[in-house]
DNA sequence: TGGGCTATGTTAAAAATTTCACATGATTAG
DNA sequence: CTAATCATGTGAAATTTTTAACATAGCCCA
């Protein structure tokens, strides 16, 4: 999927994964084709500017009709380049580690998880969801063994940094943190952060600002 | 903490509890004054950004010296309005769940977790983390004997409208969601959602760009 | 105690993003 | 086959958000 323009915002990307999310919904209840207006409503945006992100990437519906799904789904995706596998460490084996190795959805979304690393010396050798805990020490050789990818840390926070040491020695070009901490990379690394605190912080705020007005 | 200002940016919001995550761990290490400039730097943000920010809220700095952290912190999460209790009820008890029943971190930046929800009669009764698993049916009676105000919900997606609908009906106004679907809601209800595939797919689409370069 | 320094708070400019409006082109019904 | 209809794609307008610039006010040292 060949981008068209040259600068593509943010918050673009982030409308389109949500696209992908309705758009997989309307392919499970069997719809064929959406206009914008409709998909607009479902994702809580407006029209012209699900038209207007698409707009960067090609053109993809038919005029006085609207955009077949499944292939929509498929354009997006492609673009987004999620059509693909990505191969991923997981970083930190304690409770949300594993279940995020447990949890199928990471496969079936392409993201595949082929390396578990901790440092603690009683998980290493452990098994989790058929695959063996390494030690933090062997990531770079595992990394460049597996073709990895994408590092994902859920170490506790204090250890996040060393963790994206590891991670950034290894190669690794794009992290994905569920630490509740900023971490210091190279320009060439991305990261995203997970944090739901930040999304319970916000809805804290709104409900105080209906409370006050009251 | 009265609001200055009218509307205030939900990128400002967001900001704000990325400043309260980094001035906690200043905390943690003992610094007492920062300037905008080096927190800047900390959050990856442009420091007029901090100022401005903090502007919507009323003025926390001292100048030619910069902000007491201690301080500042407490004004934010006063700002925001999590310097107070927030209970929360959990719908859906699985995996995702009891991992979250067992996270201390809630009850630490004081989001209680008193009420816990499920619709398999196999579930109910059972105890997580000290909480009893409760019917849904009762979801309301017990939203209004709690005093909850927040929903969380961690059911399959398919079934994420259908909890919605109850935490509408028994009065919950604000509600973070894991389930991988958007949820319809009336017009007083804030919904947040906790979706770790946008954060992946953003990050392959950056891969992917810098890949298509080379 | 006063002057130099420094970083804030704020106003103004710049940039980015969203929304509007409509010409265009495909579909469908007559 | 033609006309009416409809929703896209897009350029321009409006809005929002970010960044820059600087006057102001408090600290610190002489
Ligand atoms: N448990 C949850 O529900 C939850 C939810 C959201 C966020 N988080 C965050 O996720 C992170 C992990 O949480 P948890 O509950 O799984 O903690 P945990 O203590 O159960 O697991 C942490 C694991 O990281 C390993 N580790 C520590 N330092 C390491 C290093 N340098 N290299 C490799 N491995 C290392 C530890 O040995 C341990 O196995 C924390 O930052 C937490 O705040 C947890
Ligand atoms: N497991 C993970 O690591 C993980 C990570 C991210 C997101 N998620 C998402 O979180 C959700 C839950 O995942 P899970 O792995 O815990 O699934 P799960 O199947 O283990 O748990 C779902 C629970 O919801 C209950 N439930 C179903 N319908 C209900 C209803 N109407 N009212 C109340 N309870 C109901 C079920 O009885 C079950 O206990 C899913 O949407 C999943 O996509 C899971």
């Amino acid at each position: 999927m060949p981008v068209k323009s040259e600068h593509i915002p943010r918050a673009t990307i982030k409308r389109l994964a949500v696209y992908v999310q309705v758009l997989e919904n309307l392919i499970r209840e069997g719809t064929d084709v959406i206009s914008s207006e409709l998909l607009a409503k479902a994702c809580a945006v407006n029209p012209s500017q699900i038209r207007k992100d698409l707009a960067y990437f090609g053109e993809f519906g038919v005029r006085g009709l609207g955009y077949y799904v499944k292939e929509l789904n498929t354009s997006i995706k492609s673009a987004l380049g999620v059509d693909r596998v990505w191969r991923c460490a997981l970083v930190g084996v304690g409770n949300l580690g594993k279940a995020l190795l447990n949890h199928h959805e990471f496969k079936l979304r392409g993201f595949h998880i082929v390396g578990a690393f901790d440092c603690d010396p009683f998980k290493i050798g452990e098994e989790v969801s058929g695959l063996e805990v390494v030690c933090t020490r062997r990531l770079k050789e595992k990394v460049a063994e597996l073709g990895i990818e994408v590092g994902i840390i859920t170490t506790p926070p204090e250890r996040a940094q060393r963790a994206t040491g590891h991670l950034v020695e290894a190669g690794i070009k794009g992290i994905l943190t569920f630490a509740p901490t900023r971490i210091a990379v190279p320009d060439h690394v991305f990261v995203e952060y997970v944090d739901f605190f930040h999304h319970l912080y916000a809805l804290a705020f709104n409900l105080t600002l209906i409370e006050d007005e009251q």
